[in-house]
DNA sequence: TCATGATATAGAGCTCCTTTATGGGAAGGT
DNA sequence: ACCTTCCCATAAAGGAGCTCTATATCATGA
């Protein structure tokens, strides 16, 4: 078997046809060059040098070995160049998957912030329902995942609610005197209702809220995106579910307004699902980190 | 600095996902694993593998290391069944410069057999004059080159005599009466000469010896093959001056009469020429013995 | 709770690489 | 011719660090 490091050895010797030179490019004496070229000869059982009395000049044979050691040497080299960029972050890529609604109005300012942090990481989003998140997690396919809380536990994965959410009704300035007294589930039912698209945790966690009221309701209006969904209350066609978040600066300077239920919407919880049992990569650790310390201490 | 040894270990780790799989496969104890992987680790500040309970498992820095590694290794590998191509000659090739008219008549033969005995060694040709072929032996572009003798000494050649060429003058049936005496050079100046070209060795050969005995001789017909001479003379175009083994056949056919001068002419000698302080490549060492083995011993 | 199968750690041992010292051959200058 | 210089090979001693044995620790599953 060849002993690894005698390719360094010859890889240096090759380049410089001179084994004290070698020797010293490498920090060692030209004997063990001497003594590694003759090993490796020995285990090849054929002359890798012809010995000149001005150094030494490759045969054949070490000609066609070098070409191969060298692409194999700089492929090591191209390795730990990457390695070295994963280590402090100018390399590497943060794979986070989100739950749809999540990335615009919760991750978003922290991905901005990240990429102006940690330019050369590449970031990777891809969302999905929450159970699809929580799958990619698990496969390693993505680094954590953000997800609407409850969810399922899991055994490979641990989940940590990061984050509140307060969902509520709002609607346009013709809705402006139906705000200033809570209304019941009922009353809100008789409005048009614009409702992110059936399948969504928020959409199930809008409809459950009613129908434990006995409510059934029937969206008017459907839309995939949380931003279309305000503009369309915004211009008055109805009343949108939404998180408060979403919409302070709408709410604050009176586009919106606040349909308060008689019955209090639960809080929700954003969590953050990772696999159990692997250190994350140093991309995905960092972006971790970044986001908690901006969370609130929450109670899991 | 990486030892590269670790890569091994680290590679066959990665792949069994087992630290006691992998030390199995290496014929070494799980420490000692253990031990090389934690090196790694440390020398490149980096987890690569997630420790788990069933095992390891690689972190995505890892992963990203693996490809560069395999990828390394799988070159690495490739150089050493190179190696052992060249080295039991199921591989590799054999390049040998000679002067033109060497190829057919005194080569071919060798090289037939050497191709039949290895038929995996690439045969490569490259004819040249004399000064040409010797340069190729200097730079090393040919293994070693086949030149006429006798020929300038150079401090970077070995050159070595391995055969005698006789040459002669050969006519047709209508020289068939002339072929009873001696001829003088004069005489033979009489007749139209069929030579090689001007430039070839055999050529200045020819006229070294009609010069010496103060005949000028003027070519009638200039050829740049000796089988085409040989067949012009054998339509009694002419003498012409071949080596006398390239006319054996032909002699004893009665095809050819040999015109037999009183000054003999020299015996000529065919050389090997050969790159001094280096050794062979083992397909041309394989080579200039068979070749070697033919020989008649000669006094050089 | 015990057995099993992993990895981590500690400490001793020994391999084999490295070093120092030396020799010899070839090239080049004097 | 002789001396100097440069370079590689060899011998023998030394030691760095890999490898081994033994053991601990942890997780899993029966």
């Amino acid at each position: 078997m060849i002993h690894l490091e005698w390719y360094r050895i010859f890889l240096h010797a090759a380049r410089t046809g001179n084994l004290t030179k070698a020797a010293q490019e490498l920090y060692i004496t030209q004997p063990s060059v001497s003594y590694a070229i003759k090993q490796m000869e020995q285990a090849l059982s054929l002359k890798l040098f012809h010995r000149l009395s001005k150094g030494v000049e490759l045969t054949e044979e070490g000609k066609a070995l070098l070409a191969y050691v060298e692409q194999s040497f700089a492929l090591l080299d191209a390795g730990e160049r990457k390695m070295s960029q994963l280590k402090d972050l100018t390399g590497g890529e943060l794979r986070i998957g989100a739950s749809d609604s999540l990335f615009k109005h919760f991750l978003f300012p922290y991905l901005d912030k990240y990429h102006k942090q940690y330019p050369e990481v590449r970031i990777r989003l891809s969302h999905g329902k929450t159970s699809e998140i929580t799958q990619r997690v698990k496969e390693g396919t993505v680094d954590f995942g953000l997800i609407h809380l409850p969810t399922a536990e899991d055994p490979l994965l641990t989940i940590q609610a990061i984050m509140t959410l307060q969902d509520c009704f709002v609607g346009g300035e013709a809705y402006r005197d139906k705000a200033v007294l809570p209304l019941t589930a009922h009353d809100l039912g008789q409005f048009p209702l614009l409702l992110l698209s059936a399948g969504s945790s928020t959409r199930r966690f809008a409809e459950h809220w009613f129908s434990q009221q006995n409510v059934t309701i029937q969206a008017d209006i459907e839309l995939g995106s949380i931003d279309l969904l305000i503009e369309f209350a915004k211009l008055g066609l109805g009343v949108a579910f939404v998180s408060k978040s979403y919409v302070t600066q709408e709410l604050a300077d009176g586009l919106l307004y606040e349909l308060k239920p008689t019955v209090a919407i639960p809080t929700r919880y954003i969590g953050i699902a990772a696999r159990r049992d692997t250190t994350p990569s140093l991309a995905a650790a960092k972006f971790h980190e970044m986001l908690m310390a901006d969370m609130p201490a929450l109670v899991t």
